[in-house]
DNA sequence: GCCGCCGATGTAATATTATAACATATCGTT
DNA sequence: AACGATATGTTATAATATTACATCGGCGGC
């Protein structure tokens, strides 16, 4: 099941609005503080599907005199992450929000090396393989990754139309 | 399809052999040069089954006196790697040989991040979801990356035992 | 044999990503 | 107000990776 598509044209402000209220609805439903900083970097990332470093986020937190130092960011990244409401893009060393923080789950995670969006899917039947594999050798699963970089149709459509 | 298990006891010296004799055959099949100093840095890679920085990988090129400078291994990485003769473990920054060079292929990477050694198992399940997946969304698949982060069997049953 | 080409390696500098250590501020409670 | 706990600011540094340019070495043409 596709949570978003990106490259698809689509709303981005429901994707923003539904990514901020959710975040906020699930801090408050755990009891821990999405303080103004930590809500900035999440907003950040949900300027668009494209993942952020984060000395990109970095530039951007700057109050416009001088940027912020990087243990600002990182910490803020570091409590998203905790939370899932980011993901880590390993590909990238980027950043990019969660469309669905609610429930720990495996993201697969399609990203265009053309156009640079990643979209997330509910891998559930990847997890299910990976969880078989894990049981028969007897291992403990803590983290998984699961990323696949390639070109998304919108690109290869325009290049196809470019070529001709 | 599990290829190795490190963290069962097996003859290393045949993996190193195995591995370097693949590499050396595949090479000479595909006229590109596995010249001495790539087979130098293949070597390192083998010489366990946990994966190795960029740098350590260096430390251990040096001659003695000083140690090698980046591009020198990131180089022979980049062609190990287009022959797929290593992997990268995005995990941890960091490179493993691979077993089973000869054909393009998913590698599953399970990590154990206690005693840090990586089994690479062939993921053609794995491979065809995604697969399935990226056709859906008419998303033309270049590279991918399957990293399973936890605990192997040894090393829980080491902690079990500890504890009792 | 010598020249010139090309791929591989050496070298120096720098960019990018991430963390450590310690000081200060803010929040919530008593 | 006083306090402890959490969050943020600040400085420095570690770890990972790339760029640019110089040099070396084999190999084919002459
Ligand atoms: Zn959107
Ligand atoms: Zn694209
Ligand atoms: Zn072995
Ligand atoms: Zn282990």
């Amino acid at each position: 099941m596709i949570h978003n598509q990106p490259w698809r044209d689509h709303n981005h402000g429901d994707c923003v609005q539904e990514a901020i209220s959710r975040a906020t609805a699930l801090c408050a439903a755990r009891n821990v503080r999405l303080t103004a900083l930590r809500r900035r970097v999440l907003e950040i990332l949900w300027q668009s599907h494209v993942p952020l470093s984060a000395y990109a986020i970095l530039a951007q937190l700057g109050d416009g005199a001088r940027p912020a130092a990087p243990p600002t960011v990182y910490r803020a990244l570091d409590f998203l992450l905790e939370q899932g409401l980011v993901h880590k893009v390993e590909h990238l060393n980027a950043y990019m929000g969660c469309p669905m923080p609610e429930h720990p789950h495996l993201a697969a995670i399609f990203l265009c090396e053309h156009c640079g969006c990643a979209a997330e899917i509910d891998a559930a039947g990847l997890a299910a393989e990976i969880g078989a594999a894990a049981a028969e050798q007897d291992f403990a699963i803590r983290r998984q990754t699961v990323e696949i970089s390639g070109a998304c149709s919108r690109c290869r459509e325009q290049r196809a139309g470019t070529r001709a």
